[in-house]
DNA sequence: CGCTTTTGACCAGCGC
DNA sequence: GCGCTGGTCAAAAGCG
């Protein structure tokens, strides 16, 4: 499969070290409603829930071993960056790269993914207040305390690439708005989980450097149980992980193995939390493997361009999907 | 008819 | 303080 990367999805998770711990129990309580029975299938799908499962949890689910190759790390800009060389990644081809991080200092993206809990209390706010459109608008704007840190959302993010750009990931979602992303040409579109009182959040966006590539990012936690009524196979391919078989057979990446590729990248961003005391949320965490190519280094640069870089990052391989 | 998408306006945060 | 940018709102339009 390594040897037709071009055939394969690219997909990252971004991962958000601060809410790693704290909503570990969240995303536990989110598995119990995944109707499947695979480990690694219902381990993917808590990623999808936000992005807040435990290293250790999918160590577990998946069945891992501890890393299987040496880990190199060094650091930039006081955000350090975690350099792994593994030495028998060679089965998933040069395209893989993994970044993490816990607190971001203060881009206007990381700003943006701070809002989240304030932007609820906003709409709260309209929600209940005045319905006098603009007064309303304005005054709920107010809501938000000056100077007042909004708690971060965990933030769990892919690079698919992928023709098309919303890509169905078992949950329903509704687009809340659009807009152009500075020096690029292509927008970035934001939605919302239409479940209520479920705050989770995804914003995506294409490669202005590969229009090939879809940056999708997450942000918040599922509190339920994924639709069971859903247009299209969507819910099959929430319930398969994302592993679809029908996708798999499209490409030709049959022999594609979700736990093999989990199982030989996460113990190794797990090894380098827990040994490298890099989830205090002193900065962000990039793991690259040794043999990253230059296109994986393209998109990790406009990952860190877009603010991206903060959370965790895993590139995966996914067939394409039909339109 | 209900839900989703589109789109212009608005606001907060940040840098200068 | 001002301008820029990202994120969100909400009315209107579109769609099944």
């Amino acid at each position: 499969m390594s040897s037709e990367p071009r055939d394969l999805y690219y997909r990252s998770q971004f991962y958000d070290d601060d809410h790693h711990q704290q909503h570990g129990t969240g995303s536990s309580a989110a598995s119990q409603d995944h109707q499947f029975d695979p480990p690694q299938m219902s381990t993917f799908t808590d990623c999808l829930n936000g992005g807040f499962m435990d290293y250790n949890s999918l160590e577990k689910a998946f069945g891992m071993s501890p890393a299987t190759s040496s880990e190199v790390f060094s650091s930039i800009e006081g955000n350090q960056k975690v350099i792994i060389g593994e030495g028998d990644h060679h089965h998933l081809g040069s395209e893989n790269m993994v970044t993490q991080n816990s607190s971001i200092s203060s881009s206007s993206t990381e700003a943006g993914a701070e809002e989240d809990s304030c932007k609820s209390t906003k709409k709260d706010g309209q929600l209940t207040g005045s319905d006098d459109g603009e007064n309303s608008k304005k005054i709920s704007n107010k809501g938000k305390k000056k100077g007042e840190k909004r708690e971060k959302e965990p933030r769990f993010a892919f690079m698919t690439k992928s023709e098309v750009d919303h890509l169905e990931d078992g949950y329903r979602w509704r687009k809340y708005g659009q807009k152009a992303v500075k020096n690029s040409p292509y927008p970035r579109s934001y939605y919302r989980c239409t479940t209520q009182k479920c705050g989770v959040k995804k914003r995506v966006e294409r490669s202005f450097q590969d229009p090939s590539i879809v940056i999708t990012t997450y942000e918040g936690q599922h509190n339920h149980p994924l639709p069971t009524t859903l247009r299209g196979n969507a819910a099959a391919v929430a319930a398969a992980g994302m592993f679809q078989p029908s996708m798999l057979l499209s490409t030709q990446m049959s022999s594609f193995n979700p736990q093999e590729w989990f199982g030989t990248y996460l113990p190794s961003i797990n090894n380098n939390q827990q040994g490298s005391n890099t989830t205090t949320g002193a900065g962000s965490h990039v793991v690259y493997p040794q043999n990253m190519n230059s296109v994986d280094q393209q998109y990790q640069q406009q990952l860190h361009d877009y603010g991206l870089l903060q959370d965790m990052i895993v590139p995966s391989m996914f067939p394409k999907r039909e339109p």
